[in-house]
DNA sequence: TCTATTTTGTTGTATTTACAACAAAATATC
DNA sequence: GATATTTTGTTGTAAATACAACAAAATAGA
């Protein structure tokens, strides 16, 4: 049997580490960048939304955006047509931090693809790709109480 | 630029949130898995090279282990040449979950993969491998104290 | 239209996670 | 051989994470 969820554990958690340690003198605790950065990459998404994309539990995502709102980094705007969502927009705040954390995820990427060519780190993208919505079905499934039978 | 490691990270959490979920019924909380797993396959493995190995903080693995030997799933052995070291081995108890764990991980494995053919599946391990060597480095640099600048 | 189900959000609680600081043994350096 | 450094392990503390249970609005189904 193959190991390729084990690599990518591995690998994610190495590069989390690292961007908690980093973000650190943003004033940003562990795990607040991921939502951060969604946020202004689509302002007005809502938080059940960025919380199926980060893939982490719904009231763990509640409690991190909390957070960065109590911070001043993101706002949370009523909808007027929908009474029960919270749409989630950056603040100047969190604009000017934006930068920061792009700058850092691109570097990490650079140095995670180090000694690739275009051409692998193409096909690495695009098989991942299909390995994570692979992923998100048994993700919702499992997360629904569902039950996987091997 | 690229978003890999952002594909990586989902990947990474939703999987490990399904497995947690999944080794609930062997009364293994959040993370033991991954201790347990790779504790059965390398006995006599340390702590510290265990934590290293699954890229996770030295103090979270001291305790996640803790309780692994508390639960009687793996016990602590001195080493006669060296008073500094307690090397890890898997109970009988230990052993007896361990092929739960394997086929749990091997089952996660091909639907994570499904629809890749087997040139695609070694592609990608090949690839990520080579990530996983990058990120090494840059995981002991960081978690050592040093800082990238980028 | 009425009712059942789903979606979205919150709070209480237990547990993991990580950092900081410490200690002791082993190893390297002089 | 003495001492400085690294390795390995532990504990105190703060914080994130996830589950359970709840509530309210929206949507689907009859």
């Amino acid at each position: 049997m193959s190991e390729v969820l084990r690599e990518i554990g591995m690998i994610a958690r190495a590069f989390d580490s690292i961007s908690n340690i980093e973000f650190k003198e943003l004033e940003l605790t562990k795990g607040q960048y991921l939502y951060l950065v969604r946020i202004c990459e689509q302002p007005g998404i809502i938080q059940e939304k960025l919380a199926e994309m980060i893939k982490v539990d719904r009231t763990t995502a509640a409690r991190a955006i909390a957070k960065l709102e109590l911070q001043g980094l993101i706002e949370k705007r009523s909808d007027p047509d929908n009474r029960k969502i919270k749409k989630l927009y950056p603040t100047a705040k969190g604009e000017e931090v934006y930068p920061f954390l792009k700058r850092e995820a691109d570097y990490s990427d650079q140095t995670a693809l180090a000694g690739l060519s275009d051409e692998e780190i193409e096909t690495l993208y695009k098989l991942l790709k299909r390995v994570r919505r692979n992923v998100e079905q048994d993700w919702e499934y499992v997360k629904k109480g569902n039950k996987r039978s091997y």
